[in-house]
DNA sequence: GCTTATGATGCAAACGTTTTCATCGGATGC
DNA sequence: GCATCCGATGAAAACGTTTGCATCATAAGC
């Protein structure tokens, strides 16, 4: 495979610069550049400037495929999440992103679209691109994944959901205890009839958890269930307009709503604002996430705020320290706190 | 460097298995091992079956880092937006990645933070990864950096703003005329007292556009440049918010405001409705962006639509293309759309 | 002055693929 | 029956680093 001199006419994109040319250069070996840039403390001050002028002088790299080739380590972290567009994911990203960027780490984001199958296969291809870790959204999959991902040592961290099982490491939130605090607050105020908008509990364990909750306080209120009114739909403000028209129409509509996300929960306010029910008088409305957005709104929206930054800095910060340690870290649960605003008052 | 026989006792993460276990337990050669997984037509049928059964078994994945080094193609494309929390740029990375990974493409993201300098620097860390394509925001930087990524002979496409040169091929919409769009709009209701909340242009070309299309605007108008009231702030609802607080503080307030985004418009919509501005009766609005929480808004924003999530997925189409192609694409131009709704009305 | 640490450097074997050639056993054409 | 072509395969040289070990001064300890 001997490549004919390159010397190609036109002069194509110029071969780059490898390490042993710098070493030529600087009449060194390829090592000893290897060790300037990586660990400059185990080469002579002396000799490490002249690497590096020789270094400058060419804007010479590293290849870092190579790097990770021989290191056996990417500096690459994988990031998992179903959708981008719902801000509160993206918060969580960003915050990751910051994290492993401070690091000299990159993240790879595969977008899953609550599909376990995509989720399966976007994971077999980050095993492939060989991530250094893994940083997961909810819980619950086949086991068999969790076996490849343990099987390939591979260190990951779920978020969004604490584990029930400790091997599993996890930095998340009580989903179920935070719903209860949305439902203890509505119920609180009165309201016995209590309508829920919120995610596919199927394809979600986080929605699943906040129904759970939804469930659990009905009935403690000794609502009997075929008073409830559920609604599951997909993470759009249009779907929870259209929920929200469903339960107005009912033949008796609940005095309040609990909307286990705040994306839907603005598409339930329009649609009271379109049909002119009035908020919080006639509808007591509770969403979940507290968006930026939700403070912003009129009336603003009472909601549950809940750590999205802090908890992706922190499952970042953990997973990197698993990958420099080799020790998996203890979960964590964060507090979430209820955000009293506007929408939500003393059943009527 | 012989590695002594791998007998660690209590098992440690197993070595993977190789290529060429997978060849001599099926019989063959590396090369037709690769050629099985690459490029099925090159292998007989039977060799192919004995092949894949072998690598079923063992549940073997190619090592995609030696895949890149051997073949000089990481399948990956790098981005580099400002922020992901705006949901404007989580649409067009979303529409990004689903074209990528479509195509085998994994997506290295990104956060510039609207600061040139780390977008230099996470630049630099991309083309170290060796990703086989970029894709930008906006068009503003240093040559420096051009000429970079031609030395490198990587193929890149710049978004959210046009390139003016045509080696530098982009997929845009044209934010001066989008915002001309919008003021004109104004403009036909009546208003001449008109305010501006943007970005901060010294560090954001799309921003500085939409100001130039403001000022041309106001000049067309006739109007003072003393009486002109411009905000520019960070991206962020406060900031929308305190910016229209100051203007409804001036002696001679505006009687529209032109919000060259959608977070700020909300902003400073929430402001009016805090101190109880009649919007639009005594306050017309128009945003930009029409970002899906828009119309579900109370009143309904009026902005002006831009094409997001087809802006992400044509530049990566594009970009891809190019990477298979060799052959830089033509640039594009997308249009936009003013959407009127419920915040603009004519001038008291 | 002789051994023994110590620190800096170099050698060369990995890392796990891809890909260019060369080879080889038929099938094809005449 | 012979030259030619073709499709399938294999050998082995890259790809551009890292890193264990050996080497060699020089300093330190006694």
């Amino acid at each position: 495979m001997r490549r004919p001199v390159e010397s190609v006419p036109g002069g194509a994109a110029g071969r780059r610069i490898t390490i042993r040319e710098i070493a030529h250069e600087a009449k060194v070996s390829t090592a000893t550049v290897s060790r300037a840039l990586n660990a400059p403390e185990k080469v002579a001050e002396e000799t490490r400037q002249a690497v590096m002028a020789v270094i400058e002088r060419h804007h010479f790299v590293m290849d870092g495929v190579a790097m990770s080739l021989a290191s056996r380590r990417t500096r690459t972290i994988g990031l998992i999440i179903p959708t981008i567009t719902n801000s509160i994911y993206a918060s969580s990203t960003q915050a990751i992103q910051q994290c492993a960027q401070a690091s000299g780490y990159a993240v790879l984001v595969g977008v899953s679209e609550f599909d376990a199958g995509q989720e399966a296969s976007l994971i077999r291809r980050l095993l492939e691109r060989r991530v250094d870790g893994l940083i997961l959204t909810g819980t619950t999959r086949a086991s068999a994944l969790y076996e490849t991902l343990k099987r390939n040592g591979l260190p990951f961290i779920l978020t969004w959901q604490p584990s029930e099982e400790s091997e599993l490491p996890s930095v998340a939130f009580d989903n179920f205890a935070a719903a209860r605090l949305a439902m203890d607050h509505l119920i609180r105020l009165g309201h016995r009839r209590i309508g829920l908008i919120c995610g596919r509990s199927e394809a979600n364990d986080r929605a699943l958890a906040r129904r759970l909750a939804y469930e659990a306080a009905m009935r403690g209120l000794g609502v009997a269930e075929a008073e409830w009114l559920i609604f599951e739909r997909d993470f759009e403000f249009i779907e929870g307009r259209t929920a929200m028209h469903r339960m107005l129409d009912h033949r008796l509509p609940p005095t309040a709503v609990f909307c286990a996300n705040d994306i839907q929960a603005i598409g339930a306010l329009s649609e009271c604002q379109a049909r002119g029910v009035k908020v919080p008088d006639e509808m007591s409305l509770i969403g979940f996430d507290d968006l930026p957005i939700s403070q912003y709104l009129s009336p603003q929206l009472t909601s549950i705020r809940v750590p999205a930054s802090q908890m992706g800095y922190l499952a970042a910060e953990k997973l990197l320290a698993w990958i420099a340690s080799g020790e998996a870290p203890e979960s964590e649960v964060l507090p979430v706190t209820l955000v009293e605003r506007d929408t939500t008052g003393p059943a009527p």
